[in-house]
RNA sequence: GGGAUCUUAGCUCAGCUGGGAGAGCAUCUGCCUUACAAGCAGAGGGUCACAGGUUCGAGCCCUGUAGGUCCCACCA
């Protein structure tokens, strides 16, 4: 019974219905099941602040590829979604909402700001995830998880108290990065390094005792107010003899000494520095090798302190001016020098970062350390491309302590309480505890937690972890973790660590790292230059599955690509393709019952193309195995445009086409059996369109749950397959003269196939409908000379046969010879590097065998080429 | 300063463990052949950045050079 599809492949026709049938199949849902075996991915959780972009859309497809390969496969697949609360992200935004009602965040009160937050995050937290289904992901929205609901907040406070209770999470005063700007500290990680043109500002501090002067340079005068050193290097000479004294600090006119440093380098400038500790981390260090005092001088927003009356509220940069006149004034400032540096900024805000003495809680790095490079040297978790195991290891050697207290109300809220009567302090998953020395009720610390705390216990925080759930005993460790490389420093090493720590297993298996997309220029795509392209507008125009097979292909694991419209359109024009081959299959369905098709019916075609889908399949599964999804959708496309469309479907519509022909309904079993193979291989690449055409083609409910094609020894056909290739070889041949001399495909030509070999003779036998079909010929003669072929005639020499056409009033014999000619070079071409290789006592006694033969098959069949080529040539040149 | 990565056809990129250079787009030539003109058939186009080395054999492995990109560090 045949079904009628559209001429051209509507997407946007089915893929919103599609989807609703998989949604309401539940065939996304996973449960443990002991009788399989687990395939686990947990999605990184986009913010609910985001909308989605190519970055999105390119890390779902990687892992909704994965997802259906392995559930398919017969693994129970899950992939755990959901959303990250990302406090700063999303703080902000709602800050700026409720300043058009002209409402601030003191005004409003933290718990009445929260609710504002959550009612934010009802309205627009969801349309990152609709925006996701729109790419076809087959993730388990049953299991949605986000980052503030209960089960990971649990897991957060369960692991906040155990880390302080180990000692590895601390409260202190250290210097950190404040943003002046979202009002709180931030992470090391946290802060991007943007070149800034600046100047240098070279400075005189007077000797306290009149002797003369010492000199220096800086990039940011405005902390001189808050120095209480000068250092230079211990071993630098010119300097030796002022160190013990003391200078009078300019404006301020406090006396502060004159210390001796190694982090000096006395190459650098005058190899004297200014010494900021309350501004400056390396000023810091100084300050507490030294006992030096710490002057702050910013308030949080980066104005100046009361302390200075003159510079009193001015923001740090009006009081550099203020500072550097009253220098100069005073005759400290000595040159001004233009100098471009790197300026630390905020990842949210990019406003430059202040560097801060204040007192926050940080978690201990060493020691966490340790065990997640172990986890990576050991192969418990492998990198693909295993190169960016470097990049992890290079960071996690030098890791130091995160800084982990955010001043922010949006997020996991610190679990420590402090006791304003005894000043005791306690850390505890209870929300309202009393101090256990007086017994009062305790004052919650009001910091929140650093948004990747939470993100950093995602793999088990969603599978129910701190409890011993079945899910997680079933689930964790999870197999793959599809992320890009700008996300390894936030994300993948503090996974990685806590997963450890807290679980006694690395995270994941594998993670596999993808690179950016990038605009046509190779840019990067941001807001700011507009050069975002919405996944959603490709996907209105061409459809996921176009949108999807864009972004794996040609690309390799790891790299950059440009996105081009001119790409989304070739992989719309491969759904068009596949569309279409599908189409004409389902037209023809009704000219025999598959059902009656009988193996011994099969020709040498049918074997061929099946042979070649079996390869593909464990080709592609091999490729999709390790991770290599270019590759294998590459081959994968190659296979049915080429092989099946181009070939098989053409070879095989005479045999349709002719009422009398009783392999008919093999060959309608194989176009079925091969497309419905391809269409699987196809699926998780484009699983929009291979389901459509699945179900109307198939009994089954639906690809997605449908069975992986694994390779089948019944299936190998080889002998076929070289009888086939050798039929191509010869309709090459002949399109390609035929080409070369402009004759019409209307006009037909009589082909002589002459050859000596019964076997060959056999093949072209049994392939002469090709040549009807194919090859333009109006009829095919197989003899074993050339009896009867006319002298004027054009000829093509393949393996083991000679092909002739008689176009005797086309023929230009001069060209004819030139181009036999040619081919004679090519032969010879061959042949010297056949007989090079061949003739080398080196290669033959180190190369295998194996290769030996191939070169010693090839030598044959070259030279038995070439003497044909002679021959024809010593007849044409009388 | 340290590290990673890239350099292959006009453009964008593949090329798996070393064994005769590929795709898409673009260009040129024919075709509306009853699945598809979003198509079919053919063609042209590459010292695989450069220089050495290992090897019977190198786009692929090693060393160096040049240029690009990115990450980390941050000498005030």
């Amino acid at each position: 019974m045949s079904k009628e599809l559209e001429k051209n492949y509507n997407s946007s026709e089915i893929e919103g219905r599609i989807y609703e049938k998989w949604l309401k199949k539940k065939y996304f849902h996973a449960e443990p099941d002991k009788s399989k075996k687990p395939f686990t991915i947990v999605m990184p959780p986009p913010n609910i602040t985001g909308q989605l972009h190519m970055g999105h859309a390119l890390d779902n497809t990687l892992q909704d590829i994965l997802i259906r390969f392995k559930r398919m496969q017969g693994y129970e697949a899950l992939w755990v979604p959901g959303t990250d609360h990302a406090s700063i992200a999303t703080e902000v935004k709602v800050v700026e909402a409720i300043a058009k009602e002209g409402l601030t965040k003191e005004t409003l009160g933290r718990e009445k700001f929260l609710e504002r937050v959550w009612d934010w995050k009802r309205e627009y937290g969801g349309r990152i995830v609709s925006q996701l289904k729109k790419m076809g992901s087959s993730a388990d929205w049953d299991r949605e998880r986000f980052t503030m609901d209960e089960g990971c907040s649990k897991a957060v406070k369960e692991v906040f108290v155990n880390l302080y209770n180990k000692g590895l999470i601390y409260r202190g005063k250290r210097i950190i990065n404040w943003c002046p700007c979202c009002l709180t500290s931030l992470s090391d990680a946290e802060v991007e390094y943007e070149e800034q043109a600046g100047h240098f500002w070279h400075l005189r501090y007077p000797l306290s005792d009149g002797s003369g002067y010492i000199e220096m340079a800086t990039t940011r005068p405005e902390t001189m107010l808050g120095d209480t050193a000068v250092a230079v290097n211990p071993d630098d000479e010119r300097y030796k003899d002022y160190v013990g004294k003391t200078v009078i600090l300019p404006i301020v006119h406090r006396e502060i000494p004159i210390i001796a440093d190694s982090y000096v380098d006395m190459e650098f400038g005058t190899g004297v520095v200014k010494i900021t500790p309350a501004h400056d981390p390396n000023d810091f260090e100084v300050g507490l090798r030294h006992n030096l005092p710490v002057i702050n001088v910013l308030t949080d927003d980066a104005k100046i302190v009361d302390d200075y009356p003159a510079y009193a509220g001015m923001d740090r940069y009006e009081a550099r001016e203020a500072i550097v006149a009253d220098l100069k004034a005073e005759g400290a400032l000595v040159d001004i020098e233009d100098y471009t540096h790197n300026v630390g900024t905020c990842y949210r805000c990019h406003t430059t970062v202040e560097p801060r003495v204040s007192l926050q809680w940080f978690v201990k790095m060493e020691e966490l350390a340790k065990p997640a490079i172990e986890a990576v040297k050991s192969g418990e978790t492998k990198f693909v491309p295993e190169h960016f195991d470097k990049t992890y290891f290079h960071w996690l050697e030098n890791i130091k302590d995160w800084c982990i207290s955010r001043q922010l109300w949006w997020g996991h809220r610190i679990p420590a309480y402090y006791c304003d009567e005894c000043k005791e302090t306690v850390v505890t998953k209870d929300s309202s505890p009393v101090c256990p020395k007086c017994g009062k009720a305790m004052r919650q610390d009001p910091d929140t937690l650093d948004t990747w705390f939470s993100s950093a216990l995602w793999p088990f925080s969603t599978l129910g972890w701190p409890e011993k759930t079945e899910d997680f005993e079933y689930f964790y460790p999870t197999s793959t973790l599809v992320t890009g490389y700008d996300i390894i420093l936030f994300w993948v090493i503090r996974m990685m660590f806590s997963g450890i720590e807290h679980t006694g297993k690395a995270p994941f298996n594998t993670v596999f790292i993808h690179g950016l997309v990038r605009d046509s220029q190779g840019r990067k795509m941001s807001k700011s230059l507009g050069n975002g392209i919405d996944p959603l507008e490709v996907i209105d125009k061409y459809g996921a599955d176009a949108l999807r097979l864009t972004l794996v292909t040609g690309n390799a694991p790891g790299n950059d690509m440009r996105f081009y419209w001119e790409r989304v359109e070739a992989s719309r024009n491969f759904a068009n393709k596949v569309w279409n081959a599908s189409r004409f299959i389902m037209m023809n369905l009704d000219k025999a019952e598959v059902k009656d098709a009988q193996p011994d019916k099969l020709t040498d075609a049918d074997k061929w193309i099946l042979s070649k889908v079996n390869t593909l399949a464990a080709e592609v599964t091999d490729n999709m195995e390790k991770y290599e999804l270019g590759v294998a959708v590459s081959k994968i496309y190659d296979f049915i445009w080429e092989e099946f469309c181009d070939w098989y479907i053409e070879m095989v519509k005479p045999r349709l086409y002719n009422d009398g022909d009783d392999t008919k309904a093999a060959a309608l079993w194989t176009l079925k059996t091969v497309l419905i193979n391809s269409l699987k291989l196809l699926h998780p690449y484009m699983p929009f369109i291979t389901e459509e055409i699945f179900c109307n083609l198939s009994d089954e409910e639906s690809i997605m749950i449908s069975s992986w094609p694994v390779f089948r020894e019944e299936w190998n056909f080889s002998e076929e397959e070289k009888s086939v290739e050798t039929i191509k070889e010869a309709v090459r041949g002949i399109r390609n003269i035929r080409s070369g001399m402009n004759v019409p495909p209307s006009r037909k030509a009589k082909v002589y196939v002459v050859t000596e070999d019964a076997a060959v003779s056999d093949i072209f036998e049994k392939g002469k409908i090709f040549f009807t079909s194919l090859a333009y010929a109006s009829e095919v003669v197989i003899q074993p000379d050339k009896t009867g072929i006319d002298d004027d005639a054009v000829a093509v020499m393949i393996p083991k046969a000679d092909l002739y056409m008689p176009f005797a009033e086309l023929v230009d014999v001069e060209k004819e010879i030139e181009r036999l000619k040619t081919e004679e070079k090519r032969l010879e071409g061959e042949l010297k590097r056949v007989n090079g290789m061949l003739g080398n006592e080196k290669f033959i006694s180190k190369a295998p065998a194996a290769k030996i033969q191939e070169e010693k098959d090839k030598l044959e069949k070259y030279t038995q080429m070439m003497e044909q080529v002679r021959e024809r040539l010593a007849h044409l040149v009388k």
